[in-house]
DNA sequence: CTCTGTCTAGACATTTATGTACAGTGCTGC
DNA sequence: GCAGCACTGTACATAAATGTCTAGACAGAG
């Protein structure tokens, strides 16, 4: 039971609403999150979100100015929580520059430290709007920064820092981009390897294990 | 003068067109690819390219069934050509694999080998078409068997040389994604970085320096 | 019990998009 | 010079989407 539900109704712990409510501003927040994600902003269209409620339209502008609003808010909470969810597990402590990378692994496992579905929907929104382009350019750079500071920690030369937060961060970006359907074993399997061309020194057993028992619990505990 | 007109009008070249002719099934197509490109498929609009191309609407019902019609056509032509463009550099010849790996990164380079505008572009598209995607993922794994063999050619071990094709084609992938506004010489002075990092090798500086050559006219040529 | 604030529904106006019907235009071949 | 091919343009029908206006439902305050 790890997705908590989109709308305040399906959520059991959530006190009733009062009135003649149905839906909360949040609601049509999440659902339009959750739309943005799964299919682009060109999708987030305030007909079909009410339809997905079951809920007039015109509810929509109690909450918002407009559509325009409602995007600047997505922006908003995009903002808010992925940029710095990858940043705090670069600074998590770690014996080894392995161990470091490790932890950043963490990121592509679990959707709350970092959503990768919602990075890609900004990114291919930037596409068309300039304001979030500037958003997302500003994140990558402060991203990578972070990302080289972690290597040089752990005693890399500034240049091979630098190519090495580059390497880790674009390969990420690419892997989530195609959306290999992998088996865990064989995505398991490929850690140590990954580990070792990403910094050039061989990971401790116990940190490959470490990292395979986490994502995998996390994995198999989604499909149950 | 590398960007060759997506008119036929615009093609000093091209013979004029007879008749009452205004624009060809090309002009249909070149344009759409364009805002594919630029826009994404929700901006492939009938209306839109009828209006840039200052043609009626209806033009286009002559040349194709329906907007779908066209939609198609555009996936087919990324099919015949990208595709096809990455795996042949892959098997041109080189003496070692630093080399291979520069041939390689030709593909970034000239959009003539590999457009990687319009690969994310169809990646975005798949996202809400099963067709797409489905074509997509044969292209990816396609792609990956291709880099793969050429890491093998030099002498890896099958899982060194996946991992390797993994790394190099997923961070090819997210830096294009990134579309990091970087100056040439900055770009250009991590590459003898990068190809250590993503052979385990170190280059031959007259690799690093034919690369650059290649890659400073290019990019020179379509700046001036 | 009525009044008020908070929300919702339905009707309307407008814009934008797709697709169709049909008449018109300008070469080309006879 | 006219018949026909290969298009183009205007007008129309329809659908989907945004946004506005207004009446009304519902709980809680007084």
């Amino acid at each position: 039971m790890n997705t908590k539900p989109i709308l305040h109704r399906d959520d059991p712990a959530a006190e009733p609403l009062v009135g003649n409510i149905k839906v909360t501003r949040d609601d049509w927040l999440n659902l339009a999150m959750d739309v943005l994600i799964s299919d682009g902003v060109e999708r987030v269209k305030v007909l079909n979100l009410a339809e997905r409620m079951a809920v007039s339209r015109s509810s929509f502008y109690w909450y918002f100015k407009s559509r325009q609003d409602l995007l600047d808010a997505l922006l908003a909470r995009w903002q808010a929580t992925n940029t710095a969810g990858l940043i705090a597990q670069t600074r998590l402590p770690a014996e080894t520059i392995t161990g470091a990378v490790c932890n950043l692994f963490h990121c592509v496992v679990d959707p709350a430290l970092f959503d990768t579905a919602l990075d890609f929907a900004v990114r291919d929104w930037a596409r068309r709007s300039g304001k979030v382009r500037r958003m997302l350019e500003l994140s990558d750079t402060q991203r990578l920064e972070a990302l080289a500071t972690m290597f040089k920690r752990y005693g890399y030369s500034e240049i091979e820092a630098e190519t090495r937060a580059r390497v880790l961060y674009y390969m990420q970006l690419g892997y989530d981009l195609a959306q290999l359907h992998e088996p865990i074993d064989q995505r398991l399997s490929f850690v140590r390897h990954y580990l070792f061309v990403f910094t050039g020194r061989h990971p401790r057993e116990e940190e490959v294990a470490a990292f395979s028992d986490f994502a995998r619990s996390f994995w198999e505990g989604r499909n149950g």
